[in-house]
Formats: structure tokens, C-alpha cells, sequence
DNA sequence: CAAGTTACCTGACGGC
DNA sequence: TGCCGTCAGGTAACTT
């Protein structure tokens, strides 16, 4: 998917396009996405209502009505988000479409359907972290992610630091490629047994994860397949990777070849030389 | 409790 | 040309 930056990107242009506007009404494929929602309860409660905020909680996408109601949706691997005019024809695999009092259009596109889309009520909105993010960790540009933090959560724990960081309780919004890209930045590699990790290196774990994510976030996003932002803009973050998907190419810092390992089954890469 | 496995779904790609 | 297996940015419900 999709990972944390790609959704705030997408959230930055949906604030920019649709901001203030109402939602005229709304059309769904029928298909079933990741979680069951109904459709007509959706209509009734968001039809005629303004869209008056947009943000984000780990890689969900939180769209806020004018009497305080939210649509959430989850983006999933291929899901994206994009604005057209009145009128463009829809394509394969376009699951959900708003169209607002103006005309424009957002539409939601997900070939394999992992995305998601839940309603929040109004009076359900208060209790979201014990409901819908009750297995979602600290947001990583928040206070209490840090090297402590992290060193605490490691104990009891055996996994590689790569499922460690890629663990949605420890922190959101951290994938699979953001992962590689951190552990290659902080020079760990991604297979290290956490036991094994120092304080020092714990604090410079955390800080490498805010500024990958911070950079990319600031490229627009990465595009791998089929990323693109709110405005039909693809993200540049990818010509920055320096590790993910460059097996057998050589390192940017001192030329060693990156090698490709699996690691909890999903692909990790690193340098064998700057990663220890 | 942690950690491993499975399931959800389509599409792209490599091997034959 | 097509058939088959594998892999792909995610997550949660399972089992071990």
C-alpha cells in the first residue's frame, strides 16, 4: 500500500480540491472491499453533508462532515484516491464514487479490494482508539515514539528489528518499504535480533524513521505500481530509495551490492557493509 | 503472551 | 499463445 507518507500526501489533496464542499450523493460498485459497511446507512447520514476536515490516523484517511460525522478509509495495498471532473468515465475497479454539489468527483480504486471503508457515527467518533484503532500504536512524529520507547517494547520480544518496526502496535503507518529504507539509514540490518540492539542505536532507529518518512511525505510519496496522489500527481520519493528493490546494485554510500533477504516473509534488503 | 500462518483479491512477470 | 507458480505497498483473524 500505499504506506504512511502516500496517505498524507493523498490527505493534503484532498484538503486542497474538496475542503467546504457537499457531498451530493454517492455510488458504490457493490463489490466487497476488507470490511463490511452499509451503503444506505452511509448515504442517509453523509449525503448533503460538507466536508469540513480531512487527516489522518496511521495509514487511515479520516473524512470529517460538517455535523461531526467521519468516513475512514484505508487505502489497503492498491486502493487510491483521485479527483475528477463531471462526467470522466469510470474505470475497472472503481469502487466508490462522491460527487459533490459542484460536480467534481472522488472516486476510490482498489484492484484487489484490500481497502477499507468505515463509517463513524457521530457519537461513536469519541471512541475510536478503544474501537477501530484499538490495535494502533503511537503515530511516529509523536512524542512518546522514541529509543526508550522502543527498547521497552523489544524486551520479551525475539523478531528481527524489521517486524519489530513493521508491527502496527508498536507504531503506525511504518510498511515495507519505509522499513528497509530506516534500518538502511540507522545502519541495522533488517534480520538483527532486537536483544542485540543498544540504547544509542534504539534513539537513532526512531530518529531515521521520522526523517525517512518526514522526506518522502515532502517528495509527494513514493510510486511503486499504482500510487497516485489526490491531484493525479505521482510522488518522486522513489528515485530517493536507496535499498528497496535494488538487489544486486550497488550501494550509494561505499559500492558494496545490496542483497535481498526474506524476512517474516516479506522481501528486505540491505547493505551488507553499511548495515551491520 | 509472542510469533507464525492463513485469508482476503487482482495483476504482472518469469519459466516452460 | 497460454498455463502455472510466485510475488506485490496491508491487516486481522486464526493457530501454535
Amino acid at each position: 500500500m500505499p504506506e504512511l507518507p502516500e496517505v498524507e500526501v493523498t490527505c493534503q489533496g484532498l484538503r486542497k480540491h474538496l475542503l467546504g464542499r457537499t457531498v451530493e450523493n454517492i455510488w458504490y460498485s457493490g463489490l466487497p472491499l476488507r470490511t463490511v459497511f452499509d451503503i444506505d446507512r452511509i448515504r442517509d447520514d453523509l449525503e448533503q453533508k460538507k466536508l469540513v476536515a480531512v487527516s489522518r490516523r496511521a495509514k487511515y484517511l479520516q473524512l470529517h462532515f460538517d455535523h461531526e460525522a467521519l468516513l475512514v478509509i484505508h487505502l489497503g495495498m492498491t486502493g487510491n484516491l483521485g479527483i475528477f471532473e463531471q462526467d470522466t468515465p469510470r474505470k475497472k475497479h472503481d469502487h466508490l464514487e462522491w460527487r459533490f454539489a459542484d460536480g467534481t468527483l472522488l472516486r476510490f480504486n482498489d484492484s484487489r479490494r484490500f481497502g477499507s471503508i468505515t463509517h463513524v457515527p457521530a457519537e461513536t467518533v469519541a471512541s475510536l482508539e478503544k474501537t477501530l484503532y484499538r490495535t494502533t500504536g503511537p503515530e511516529p512524529f509523536s512524542e512518546i515514539f522514541n529509543g526508550a520507547y522502543l527498547q521497552r517494547l523489544a524486551r520479551n520480544r525475539t523478531v528481527a528489528v524489521k517486524q519489530l518496526i513493521m508491527t502496527n502496535q508498536v507504531v503506525a503507518g511504518v510498511g515495507n518499504i519505509y522499513a528497509n529504507e530506516s534500518l538502511f539509514r540507522a545502519g541495522i540490518r533488517p534480520a538483527r535480533r532486537i536483544a542485540t540492539i543498544s540504547p544509542s542505536r534504539w534513539q537513532g532507529l526512531a530518529t531515521c524513521i521520522r526523517e525517512v518518512l518526514s522526506e518522502a511525505i515532502a517528495c509527494g510519496g513514493s510510486t511503486i505500481s499504482d500510487f497516485v496522489n489526490a491531484s493525479r500527481e505521482t510522488g518522486y520519493f522513489q528515485v530517493n530509495f536507496r535499498v528497496y528493490g535494488r538487489q544486486g546494485q550497488p550501494c550509494t554510500v561505499c559500492r558494496t551490492t545490496i542483497e535481498k533477504q526474506m524476512i517474516g516473509g516479506r522481501a528486505s534488503y540491505y547493505c551488507p557493509v553499511c548495515q551491520k
